[in-house]
DNA sequence: AACCACATCGCAATCGTTTGCGGTGACGAT
DNA sequence: ATCGTCACCGCAAACGATTGCGATGTGGTT
């Protein structure tokens, strides 16, 4: 009655057969005249009747929607993914819903368990920062529920993850500075716990190491909040010390790159003439910026796409469970622009 | 079976009980004896048993979930309105599934079809670009079934919106400027056919007449694309022109302020001395590039929390449908950073 | 006349949960 | 012994759709 919506019982009885007899007509299968089969189908069309997934969802015990979980929507990189994942999803005939967990644990655990209520056929996680423990992860794992990791990978065996390739990305990033003449150079890392963080500061550390440039630990700051005013007051401080200083940053994330752009900047350095600067995810701002930003582009679209392929996949597979882990990683490109080229 | 998720009928196999029995003991009914009572919570709680939320929407018609439905998350402010809706939403028991249209009407309108399929309890909407006839909304709005716009409200009487004062905010930010000691304002407009476009434009008229300054056609643009290449262009084309030009900017959007600071820098032109710049919207890097970028601060959480607010009363309120409109202006506020102090 | 084959369709169970109504048994009162 | 009053609980329908199986009727064949 909702919303007038036409049920199958309501053609039925218009029609004066049974619900069975409508809902083979509509499907068109075998056993159902011809005429019968019109006769449903016209008025179906006129009811502009259309099946109520609710009740799909029970019977079939499948939903057709896939859950989504990522930090932060704000987070240009995550806004990218989304919408990758939303145009396999849709191609395909699966919904997507979506949580941020607000870089909250609890708020991860809580968003996967009404997700869970609401029969989800599989999820695509990128986990919080706060996220230490992975048991919530594992248990569903061990049920063999569908789930493919994205970005932020936890470790363990035989999941399914798509990725960048972080040290790549941050050792092209650092080896980009080296090579412009940049010998002291700094590193603004991540939260400690993601392996992006770890991944990207071995990049750099790598760069370091193969272009003989000594490592100055001093030099590597963790920016847990990944803010601009972080970086900004974690540049500031530095610079303001004096001694010897770094001529490059490498940040591992835009925002930071920015914030130590704005600290040096009000400090009277020049930058690239001064100091060089790279930054990581491409985020919009980058190329609008003063000078505009280097930085190492992550495929978000890509990334999304292929994830979401996989987890369809997973989904229609899980009977027949091999469970073999699989991690696609994907390449990232440098983009020069002017805050990096002497 | 499914993820060895218990029912309410294991729950009463397992005590010989029925699943009426089970169901009542669950939620205290009366007429159901403590020990009863305790042994079909304890077992409840040792299966983790949780409800199945799909059997539930389908017995009771009601979904607890509502649909939203935006042009593009990665658009910034949209990000902060989902994150605002989400906070509402999940403190009152609600989940939100998220559609983006990428500014298609076609998508609009497929995803509100499947958002009802699903049978959710009403809709968040601010529309496509593209959208031009209303009468997908009109449908369900006579159907009295709960709908509340925010920020792209149509011209529908009677419905629900949110939105923020446009035409003050492009007001102030056009005053500003004037009062800076502007004097040729030219204004880089949004897509025609949205309502904030409009208000945006006549605030800056509005600015422009009360201040005795003459409107000159040819220095407003209308900027369907909304990108940085855009305006760039626009502006570039303009001041290659030469003649009298304008020294002041108000753009509907940041990003068409950021492509305009860009064309200007090439140019030769200083930034605010020698024009200044105002955008729409407050995006993250606007105190990023350089000049900082004033702009005109949207609240978009706080758009978000009302919008859902207001929803769900309508969703409670559904039957005595006294159904008049309503709508909710918020302030804007202006923030006064370089690009436009001279 | 009896039988079979075939085309066409309905019954009823099922998914998990809620809920109106009726049933059962114990107990005390008459 | 009969009845009423509780407390406690189960039956079955309902939400909308699917599906295995059985039922019905028609026609043709022997």
């Amino acid at each position: 009655m909702k919303l007038g919506q036409a049920t199958i019982k309501d053609i039925a009885k218009a029609l004066n057969v049974s619900t069975s007899t409508v809902s083979r007509a509509l499907k068109d299968y075998p056993g159902i005249s011809n005429e019968t089969k019109k006769k449903v189908k016209d008025l179906a069309e006129h009811l502009n009747y259309r099946p109520n997934a609710v009740a799909l969802s029970l019977r079939k015990s499948k939903s057709n929607t896939i859950g989504v979980i990522i930090p932060e929507v704000v987070h240009f990189f995550f806004s990218t993914v989304i919408s990758g994942i939303e145009e396999v999803a849709f191609a395909n005939g699966y919904n997507v819903v979506l949580c941020q967990t607000n870089e909250r644990f609890s708020r991860e655990l809580s968003s996967i368990e009404t997700m869970l209520d609401n029969q989800i056929d599989g999820l695509l996680i990128s986990y919080s920062k706060e996220t230490e423990d992975f048991n919530h992860f594992k248990k569903l794992l061990d049920l063999n529920f569908p789930i493919v990791f994205f970005d932020r990978v936890p470790e363990i065996p035989n999941t399914v993850n798509v990725i960048v390739n972080d040290f790549q990305g941050a050792y092209d990033a650092t080896k980009h500075l080296i090579d412009q003449g940049y010998k002291y150079i700094a590193h603004l890392a991540g939260p400690k716990n993601l392996t992006i963080s770890k991944k990207r500061m071995e990049g750099y550390l790598a760069a370091l190491t193969d272009h003989n440039l000594s490592i100055n630990n001093d030099w590597i700051f963790h920016c847990p909040e990944g803010t601009k005013e972080e970086s900004l007051d974690i540049i500031k401080s530095l610079y303001l010390k004096g001694g010897i200083l770094p001529d490059g940053i490498f940040a591992s994330n835009d925002i930071a790159a920015a914030g130590a752009m704005v600290a040096l900047k009000e400090l009277g350095y020049q930058i690239p003439s001064d100091i060089g600067i790279v930054g990581f995810s491409n985020w919009q701002f980058c190329s609008m910026i003063d000078p505009p930003l280097s930085t190492i582009a992550q495929p978000g679209f890509k990334m999304g796409e292929i994830a979401t392929t996989l987890l369809l996949s997973c989904i229609s597979n899980k009977n027949n469970s091999d469970a073999k882990g699989e991690t696609v990683v994907l390449d990232t490109e440098l983009l020069i622009r002017q805050s990096s080229v002497k």
